[in-house]
DNA sequence: TGACTGAATTATGAATTCATTATTACGGTT
DNA sequence: AACCGTAATAATGAATTCATAATTCAGTCA
């Protein structure tokens, strides 16, 4: 009902940090496109005030960048870019899965394991939308699993930074069963609960894929491989 | 001279980014308190868009909770809290020690040994006030031998947040020379260029200082121990 | 006396206005 | 025709104003 949806209204600056964080997500702002300040407030209804406010949020994300009396602009994704953010995320996915491994209970693995064997069964069929969808809930469910608030969001401020990239690489089939197989080591060690290792695994994993990223760029520069 | 100043000159936004945070970290505003928008407003001398801009920045770094209608908090310094920052912060630095030990030139070596000397110093003097700030001195250039914008920023926030807690707790002695030990091994294995076992060390060494944090605020809890 | 109601006050969220800086467009000069 | 300088325009930074929600406090009644 609308009691509590009118109890728990975000404020508006708010929701605008959600909204244009979207807007980067799925490339509908462009990295490094300059962002008309009228033109948003015009889109969503509101005055410049809140979505400035937004916007300073963003920076601080490093969504988006500002420069004084010239606006903001998307951050640019480039390979010194992903080369900075992705050992961080590693790092965080390393801690992630040392917690998960004992933090996790034996049903939160189960659905874990559910949505993996949905992912395997995405890349049987070739079907790469549900695999990167797959691939994230997965991912994800690892980090909440480490039920630590600070991680999570770390993670996620990061993830969102690299998430535009994969509207930029087309793996390749090679390191797509590369990254199948170190999933599938992910499964069995986290129903053996061995966190460690699990951890040194995923943080392997996440510079493998960082490498597959750059190599897809490298390729990608000329030829347009542009995916989803 | 003024010429660079005009040019550089952070928008009122940023500068009061700085400012607020330098009064949470240093106990000016203190953990839990209600932050008074007039009131700072009259004490830095700008109206409320700035200062309200820079709470919203503040608050996505975790420094204060915003409530709608409810005014901005400074965010409080919990048990909990410190049990979800400091695991993440020591992921953070032991990738850091990983990269350092790479990265870092001998020049910069030997000014973070000279450093962890002065560090070493104070120790023996019982000056903690210059051992603390030494050894933040430490702990700092190895992240930024990590050379990694992401990594120093992430781990600069993080840090931030539990900079306060100094401000509650008293290490004891013996928490004290087993830091000092684990220092004077961080140095033998920057020195190696050990980078693997530089990232471990000092992964267990913060968590280590979070155990004793841990210690010295259940103790604290009824006794006063506030130093500095 | 103490808890509750409701008006008055205060503080916050958001829109608007003002001032200043960047950008663009135009015209003159070489 | 290309270049430079200046004026016009547009966009941004910050202050102010307005609207609304929260808090305070006086007054009432049990």
């Amino acid at each position: 009902m609308a009691l509590t949806e009118i109890l728990n209204r975000p404020t508006l600056h708010e929701e605008l940090v959600e909204r244009l964080r979207a807007l980067v997500v799925d490339d509908t702002l462009k990295p490094g496109e300059k962002i008309a300040e009228a033109q948003l407030c015009e889109a969503f209804g509101v005055s410049r005030t809140p979505l400035r406010e937004a916007l300073k949020v963003l920076a601080s994300e490093g969504l988006v960048v500002l420069q004084a009396n010239r606006g903001a602009r998307v951050t640019e994704i480039t390979a010194e870019e992903l080369a900075e953010v992705f050992p961080v995320i590693a790092a965080l996915e390393q801690l992630a899965g040392e917690l998960a491994a004992e933090r996790l209970d034996d049903a939160a693995i189960a659905a874990i394991q559910a949505r993996h064997d949905e992912m395997i069964a995405a890349f049987r069929k070739g079907d790469r939308k549900s695999y990167f969808e797959a691939n994230q809930d997965i991912h994800g469910a690892l980090v909440e699993g480490a039920a630590n608030a600070v991680l999570s969001a770390q993670h996620r401020t990061l993830a969102t930074r690299i998430r535009r990239a994969r509207f930029m690489v087309n793996l390749s089939e090679a390191r797509w069963s590369e990254a199948i197989e170190e999933h599938e080591r992910m499964m069995e060690l986290l129903h053996a609960r061995r966190g460690s290792e699990l951890g040194q695994l995923m943080k392997t994993h996440m510079m493998n894929k960082f490498a597959a990223h750059l190599r897809a760029l490298e390729e990608g520069a000329s030829a347009d491989s542009v995916i989803s």
